[in-house]
DNA sequence: TATTGTTATACTCTATAACTATA
DNA sequence: TATAGTTATAGAGTATAACAATA
């Protein structure tokens, strides 16, 4: 009687484990964002502003990995929400130039803190020689594979 | 002069790492389920078939955390392409049973293999050791938070 | 009534590509 | 022509909830 093969289960690959956990810390943070009004999406964007105001949509665009669309579409909901500004370029009419109001600013102080909140519940409990141990690995893995794409999801 | 409060930046948090690396695993392994027409979810359905065969779609929903309107869709798209069959229940005819036909058999050990090679890409540069005490961290992790829905995603 | 599976509808997120205005 | 931003369209994936068949 001939046994049948038995492939690999999803829980053999270390990749499952990383998705199942990386999934729940993920929609955790992307619940706390939602009590705020705001996307993981914007929240991207927002942080993008806050370090250096005055950004083109195009320049934000290439930093999250985005087209120039979809941060058009974030612009405008940002905007609706008066967390930052769009103005038309002084010098160049074809660039805008985006910056964070004040309550963006704010905002974005906020936000930062929830972020803190929720990495701390779900890391927290591990030794600090785990977390780094944890953090240069996936580090390595970005840099040794050359891993573009910043998670915006 | 105040100085600006400075908020923690993305990659402060491990969850961002821990995203960003499985981001590019997840999207990789997509590309070579689409590399054989199958999506990821209808991957995640098939391999459930495959270790109990005839199921019922609602007992696949509950153990995908889908819908069975979810369920409903993955399964035509999978009867569609002759990888698995939709029967009435002969008992109780409210109830189907879906069972993977013998090419949806053979496709499960070919996508297998490819899961397989994904994950060697990607963590097969660590050692063992460090490939176990991940694993154990996020296995871990899952439990000590009762994480509930696998990643279909 | 309760449950299974189906389906109509909607929503979110994103991409592609055509379009406008500016250069 | 070339580039920035906008927008129309589409597609993937999923949920909600109403529905038909069955129990």
């Amino acid at each position: 009687m001939k046994k049948p093969p038995k492939p690999s289960a999803l829980e053999d690959h270390l990749g499952f484990w990383l998705r199942y956990v990386s999934n729940h810390v993920s929609q955790s943070f992307g619940a706390k964002m939602a009590g705020q009004g705001i996307s993981i999406a914007e929240w991207a964007l927002l942080r993008v502003l806050y370090d250096s105001n005055a950004v083109a949509p195009s320049e934000a665009a290439a930093r999250l990995g985005l087209t120039r669309g979809a941060v058009s579409k974030l612009t405008d909901k940002l905007v609706a929400k008066s967390f930052i500004t769009r103005k038309t370029g002084e010098k160049d009419r074809r660039y805008q130039v985006l910056s964070l109001s004040s309550a963006g600013r704010q905002l974005v102080l906020r936000l930062a803190a929830l972020a803190d909140e929720n990495d701390a519940a779900f890391f927290g409990h591990l030794k600090p020689a785990q977390r780094a141990a944890l953090k240069k690995i996936m580090q390595d893995m970005v840099s040794r594979f050359g891993l573009a794409e910043i998670p915006t999801e």
